[in-house]
This record gives structure tokens, sequence and C-alpha cells, in this order.
DNA sequence: GCAAGGTC
């Protein structure tokens, strides 16, 4: 039997086929696919199955002086036991193993991982390497027919790095944990890739805050042809004679502004350029460029990633992580056209573009061996299939696919440079005695790629047809007042272009990396902000690890991982080597532990701290209750005993603006897609105690005591809600118009007041809130159930659930989920808890 | 409970 081993399911599928032609069937060992036809077994990998780690008695952080770990030894144990057990089973059934994973350095590496442990089971069977860049009929094929060996130098190169950022990263984790007392799930991480990230991100900040503006002046005349104007701008020749806008004497810019608005300013055209400018369609998909094209239709890194891993899955893009800008031969551009004819959406563009007499696809400068670049396979979702995110993110492959396959667009660029007529008294920057002005038309004459890639800017500037020579008037002068902004944030897309060019991280990691910042603490919001804590770390790896926090270090290890893969240097020699550097280190780094610790703690405190507390000298800060929910508190606690309450949902995020009233900062609530600003909150604390109470809360009010009182919100809304908020969230809604009165008379079911809108000629007797809501829900539920509105519940879903008794989601919050699974068909208990989790 | 790299 050969046993094939690829580094994930998907791949042992896709070999299984093109090698059996589609006879090979699927079956399961040890949970794990298992593909099969004659005496061939190929099975699929799910990355690295085995790890590298510390030995046991390394793993109390209490117990061992980071600095051991220096020296530890390191192992290498399964991570993935089923695939492991599964793989073994298979190997010692097989007289010959062939290994067939990515075709890249960590390929290479877990494909020895796999090759050690056929070996553990069989001494025998030969073990051979294929290599192939897509899983393409012929790429395959042709890599079965030339079998290799396994590259044990490039594994070894590595498994350098696998030890080199294992020990730096926990040395220096545990280090900067221990000193700053952060144990547990707040630990203070560092490594190789993550600190030289968060350092990009720390040096911009650093630039924001020692940022300071300068005033400027940019002016601008709309000049008069026939019945339009068109704007132009003032510009002069610097001393380099460039070109330049900007006006740095206020005075200049105001002698200027009066020529130019004088009543009788005319212009003289002194030139017209015209030029047409080829705008080139743009390169494959490579994961970074994909990343980036999917922010900006909002997608995250990781949520744009996400998504098209999803896509690969179904089989309807190839692989999203590759570093390729080059389409392999293999791809025939007009034949992946042909799948797209037809179609209803993609029909017509894929028809005008096989019209097209030669199609050559545009490359970039990046070809690998791993993957292709990302483009459609072929196979076409329905669009009902698709989740909407789905949709447009196939889409945008699709197009994109189209766009290297399209014709250059073309651009009319119109230049028209204007001086003002007559001898002017200002005294004018060096090299001009004239006041000039500017325009810059462009017009886009064949729109060539972006037909079939509307994703990019094709608005165009309107600039008339004048000619040299010809008197344009006046219409109207400009003087805008402006300052110089600070350098901007990096964007997650940004940030992760920056990453590949220093060379940090990988296709597959990059995105992950921005993730751990986030959940590590050191960024908040988007684009990622730094926090106090991330300041810190970074100067304290600056400071004694200068190392872990350079891109240097991937770009050194990058160049001893060449040495070894090419025989020139040992994995023992450059991780020695590496254990050394750290040891010098650590011999800095002890001597200010307390040091260190005490501007990590500092730095922690800050990032949580509000402002000054009311009733104490100390601080309010954002704490956690033992439940886990956060709250304010006061720093001088347990003799300080102020709180006020936050939001149930979400987690707190503490902004830079601060409330006049109480110098407190504001809070953002961080709940995904219902994230909110919940503000100042005392300022809401005071809010919410507003308004009459009219009596006691039907969810609350026998366990805590909470009342319903008529709340005014921020967003200027109204409701009545519980005085309990946030713990209590019971809540009715009230009309947004209109002044309230509450009566004497009471509802006799609720024993709530009749309340009464004033709003224009004829009041409005709501009556009790609670019965008016029941009502408005009966209303809504008329018009259809609101179970619907509930992802995961579909109409006929709706329908068994309504049968059940279950008519609105108010019903489902309060249903037993193992009462309504027994009623209804095909519905478990497990799907009921999730929808009474989204409701 | 540490890193970064695979993959889901």
């Amino acid at each position: 039997m050969e046993l094939i081993i690829t580094e994930k399911d998907n791949a042992a599928r896709r070999i299984a086929d093109i090698l059996s032609g589609e006879s090979a069937s699927s079956t399961r060992r040890n949970g794990v696919n298992v593909y099969r036809w004659g005496g061939k077994r190929v099975i699929g990998l799910s990355g690295h199955v085995v790890g590298v780690d510390f030995p046991e008695e390394y793993s109390d952080w209490r117990d061992v002086e980071p600095v051991e770990l220096i020296d530890a030894e390191v192992e290498k144990t399964p991570t993935q036991e089923s695939i492991v057990a599964a793989l073994r089973s298979l190997a010692r059934d097989a007289d010959r193993v062939t290994i067939a994973t990515d075709y890249d350095r960590e390929g290479e590496l877990i494909g020895k991982e796999a090759y050690e442990l056929v070996r553990d089971v069989n001494e025998d069977a030969p073990i051979d390497r294929v290599r192939f860049s897509s899983i393409t009929e012929r790429e395959v094929q042709n890599a079965f027919d030339n079998r290799e060996e396994l590259d044990f130098d490039l594994a070894a190169a590595g498994e350098a790095r696998q030890t080199i950022d294992l020990i730096w990263g926990a040395a220096l984790t545990r280090f900067l944990s221990l000193s700053a007392r952060q144990l547990g799930d707040d630990f203070i991480s560092v490594g190789r890739v993550q600190t030289p990230t968060l350092r990009l991100l720390v040096d911009r900040e650093r630039e924001i805050q020692a940022f300071e503006p300068d005033d400027y002046w940019e002016l601008y005349a709309d000049l008069e042809k026939d019945d339009d104007d068109f704007e132009a701008q003032y510009f002069y020749r610097d001393e380099d004679g460039n070109e330049a806008e900007r006006v740095w004497d206020e005075d200049l810019a105001d002698a200027v502004y009066e020529a130019l608005a004088a009543t009788d300013a005319r212009t003289t055209v002194e030139r017209v350029n015209r030029r047409t400018r080829t705008d080139s369609p743009p390169e494959p998909f490579s994961t970074t460029q994909f990343i980036r094209a999917a922010g900006t239709l909002g997608y995250s890194a990781q949520r744009g990633m996400s998504v098209a891993e999803d896509l690969y899955t179904a089989g309807y893009i190839t692989y999203p992580r590759t570093d390729n800008t080059v389409y392999p031969d293999d791809l025939d551009p007009e034949e992946l056209l042909d799948e797209f004819v037809g179609h209803y959406t993609f029909g017509d563009d894929a028809e005008s573009l096989l019209e097209i007499e030669d199609i050559e696809p545009t490359e970039g400068d990046e070809e690998t061996t791993d993957h292709p670049p990302i483009h459609p396979t072929g196979e076409i979702p329905k669009k009902s299939e698709l989740s909407d995110d789905e949709w447009e993110i196939y889409e945008l492959v699709v197009r994109r696919f189209f766009a290297t396959v399209a014709e250059p667009a073309v651009w009319e660029h119109l230049k028209v440079v204007a001086e003002l007529d007559g001898a002017v008294s200002i005294d004018l920057p060096e090299e001009t005695d004239d006041v000039t002005l500017k325009a810059n038309g462009k017009r886009l004459v064949e729109a060539g790629y972006h037909d079939v890639y509307p994703y990019f800017n094709t608005s165009e500037n309107y600039v008339p047809d004048v000619e040299e020579g010809e008197q344009l008037a006046i219409a109207e002068a400009r003087q805008e007042d402006k300052e110089t902004q600070p350098p901007r944030r990096y964007g997650q897309s940004r940030l992760i272009e920056t990453m590949e060019k220093l060379g940090i991280g990988t296709k597959s990691t990059r995105h992950n990396t921005i993730e751990k910042l986030y959940d590590r603490g050191y960024v908040e919001g988007d684009p990622p902000r730094p926090t106090k804590l991330a300041m810190a770390v970074v100067e304290a790896a600056e400071e004694y690890a200068d190392r872990v926090v350079s891109e240097d270090m991937t770009s050194e290890l990058e160049r001893d991982m060449t040495a070894i893969a090419e025989g020139e240097a040992t994995l023992d020699d450059v991780t020695e080597e590496s254990r050394e550097m750290l040891g010098r280190v650590f011999e800095e780094l002890v001597e200010s532990r307390e040091e260190i610790g005490d501007h990590l703690q500092k730095s922690l405190k800050a990032d949580k701290t509000l402002g000054p507390c009311p009733e104490s000298d100390h601080d309010l800060l954002v704490r956690r209750a033992r439940g886990g929910s956060a709250f304010v508190g006061c720093d001088g606690y347990p003799e300080c005993e102020y709180t006020l309450p936050l939001p149930s949902t979400g987690k707190p995020l503490i902004l830079d603006e601060t409330c006049d009233e109480h110098d407190l900062r504001h809070v953002k609530m961080l709940a995904g897609r219902q994230t909110f600003v919940h503000g100042c909150p005392q300022c809401k604390a005071d809010e919410a105690g507003e308004g009459p109470i009219l009596g006691e809360c039907p969810d609350c009010g026998d366990e805590h005591d909470g009342e319903l009182a008529i709340k005014q919100l921020r967003n200027g809304s109204r409701l009545v809600g519980c005085t309990r908020y946030p713990d209590c969230d019971y809540s009715l809604p009230l009309p947004r118009r209109g002044e309230i009165e509450v009566t004497d008379e009471h509802c006799e079911e609720h024993g709530l007041p009749e309340l009464i809108v004033h709003n224009g000629d004829e009041p409005w007797e709501l009556g009790c809130p609670i019965c008016n809501y029941r009502e408005y829900q009966a209303r809504e539920s008329d018009s259809g159930s609101d179970l619907e509105a509930l992802d995961g519940i579909g109409a006929k879903t709706a329908e068994k659930l309504a049968d059940a008794g279950i008519e609105s989601i108010d019903d489902l919050e309060s249903a037993e989920p193992d009462a309504v699974a027994g009623r209804v068909d095909g519905v478990s208990e497990d799907r009921i808890r999730k929808w009474q989790a989204k409701a």
C-alpha cells in the first residue's frame, strides 16, 4: 500500500481525485478523512501536528526562573493526537510513503514531522517527497512522475526558527509578566513578530503625540468659461523649483486673496497641456493585496481572511494564503472565463473579456512555489448559497481575476495654467512675479478594466477646453485656512503591508498577529491605537532587549535559516549562538527587574484610569467584578467604596475624550456590531435616575426593588426602563416626540400609571406602557413573526415553532429548550440555546 | 498560561 501525506484535508481530497481519476472513495479513520482507491491511501494533516515545548518541569511560571528556559531542552510532542494516531496506523501497513505537503519551507518541516512519525512505526518503507505549486492535474502528475527526496536541511532551518522563537518568546514573556505580577490571563507577551509589529504602532503614536501643527493657507479661484466655471488653485515655485500650493505666510496669503477677489480680476491662459495616461490593471491577488482590497470594503484583516477560508473550503476560490502574484502556466484564462459565460452576474463581463484577442494576465514581482495567486476556481456558487459577506468577497475575487486579464484604462489629463492679469503689488515668493493658477482635469477615456473591477475610484475632474491666450474672468475667490495634520495611524491593511515589506510574519500569520495585539490589551479601536501598556512594553524591550523589538531579528534569522538550508551552518550552531545572545540580554534584564515591573504596573493602571473620584483623593478605574462584568470603582477601595455602573454588554474601552463636567474619560462598549459609545459614566448614572418613577419593575422588583422610570437617552430616544440599569435591562419603548404626562389613573393589570403624549393638537392616550407595548407587539406579529429576524430561523422553522406555541422572540426567550426540542421536529436543544443567546 | 508557524 502506498500512503500519501498532504498538509491539509482539502489537498488530500483533490490529489486523490486527480490520481485516481475521480474514483477514490472517502473513509474515516480515527475521525480523520482517508481517501482510498486501489492500493493507495491519502491522508491530510492539519498543518503541524506536533509542536515544540519545554519539558513538564518547566511549566510552572513561579517555580522556574525565566532565565533557566534559555538552556532548557526543547521537546516535540503531538498536538493533534487523532491525526497522529491515524497516520501511525496507516504507516504501519505502508510499503511506500509519499510526502506531498506544501512546496515551501514550513511544508518541508511539516513533511519531516510526518517522516519521523512514519519512521517511528515503520523502518523500511521508502519515503519520497513530491513538490507541486498548484493542485492541477498536470502539476500533480508531473510531481508524482518525478519523485524527490525530503530536504532535511530545509526542514532544519524551520526547526531553528521554532526553537529560537520559543526560547526568546517564553523567557521574555515570563520575565515581564512576573516582574509586573501579571500572571493568569493578563500576562505580558513579547515575540519576534508581535513586538516589532507593536513597535510600528507605538512609533507612529509617538510621532502623533509629538506633532505640532503649522498653519498654512490655500487659495482657489473659480474661472469662468462660457456658462461654466471651474476651480483653479494658486501655486508658486518653491526654492527647489517644485510646484507648491501651501502658502506659509499669512500676509502673502491675504495679499494673493485680495488680488484674486478684486472685482475686475481677470486671468489669461498661459499653458494648456493635454496628455493621455495608461492606467494598468492590478496584479493578481496575494494574501496581502487581498486583505487590502477587502479592507476597502470594510472587512477587518481577520474577517476578510475568515470569509476567504470559507470560500476556499467550499471549493469556490483557490487557497487564500499565498505570497504569489504570478499565475502559473497551468491557468488558462480563457478556459476560466468560459466558466462564467451565461452567469447572471458575471456572464456579460466574462463574454466581453473573451473578445480580447491575446489575453495576457498581469504579473506582480513576487513569484513563489507554494500556491497560485488567489483566483476563482470556476466552480461557481449560487448567490443564495452564500451569506452576504461571502458573496461580496467572492465577487471581489472573481472581479480581481477579471481585472488581471482585462485591458488597461486610459485617462486624459488636462492641465491649464492661467496668470492673473495686470501688475500685482505683492511681495511674491522667489522666482515668480506673477500670481499663477492651475487646474488639473482628468477624464476616463477608456474604462478598460474598471468596467469589470468597480472598486477603484474613477471620479473625473471636469476642466473645460480652453485655449492659450484666452482671457477668463474670476467668478469667485476662496482662501482656506488649514493646518498640517499629524501622521495617520496605521490601518490594519497598511500594517499588514508594512509587515510584509519588513519581512516579519508570514502570509498565514500576519492577520493573526494583529488580532493577538488586541487580545493582549496592546491595542484598542480601529485603526489600532496602542495602549499605555504597549508603550511600556516597547520601551522596556527597546532598552533591554533591542533585538526582539526590531525587525532585524527576523532578517538575521532568515539569513541563518538560509545558511542551514544550504548546508553552510547547522541547527545547533545557530540555536546555540541565539541562546548566548539571549543570555547576555538577561544579565542586564534581571538587574532592573523592579524598575521594569514598576513601569509596567503604572502603565497598566493608566490604561484603566478614568479620572478623579468625587468622594476621595484617588482615581476611578474600570474594574472587573468577580462575575466578569465591568464597573467603575475607586482606586482607594476599600476605604472608598464609590462605584458607577457600566452597561452589561461588551468590553469597555476608555476613550481619550473627557467629560467637561466630571473630568472623567468617556467609555465605549465594544460588542462587535453592537458597539456603542456609553459616554461619561457619571453623566450616565445621573441621567438614569432622572424622570418620574412609575412603579415596580416587573423583572426585578420582587427580588431587587428595581423600579421603572421614564428615561431620556443621550441619542434623544426615550424609554421606560429599570432604575437598576445596567444590571436589569428591562425596558419599554416610548415615542420620540411630544411631552409625556403621567396621569393618576393606574392600569389594573400592571399597576402602572396611564400615560398621555402631547404632540400636536390631539393628545395621544398611550395608556399603561406595558399594555401599549403588548399591543404594539401583537400588531407586529400579525404582519409576520419576528422570529425570522433571528439568524438561523427561516420561514419554515418559524412556522414549525409557531405550531409548538412559540410565536415570538419573547416566547422563545422564556421557553425551556428541552421541552421545545421535544415538540419540534429537526430542532435540537443546542440550536434553541443558540437562538436564545442571539435573541 | 509563554512564540510563531501551520490549519479549521
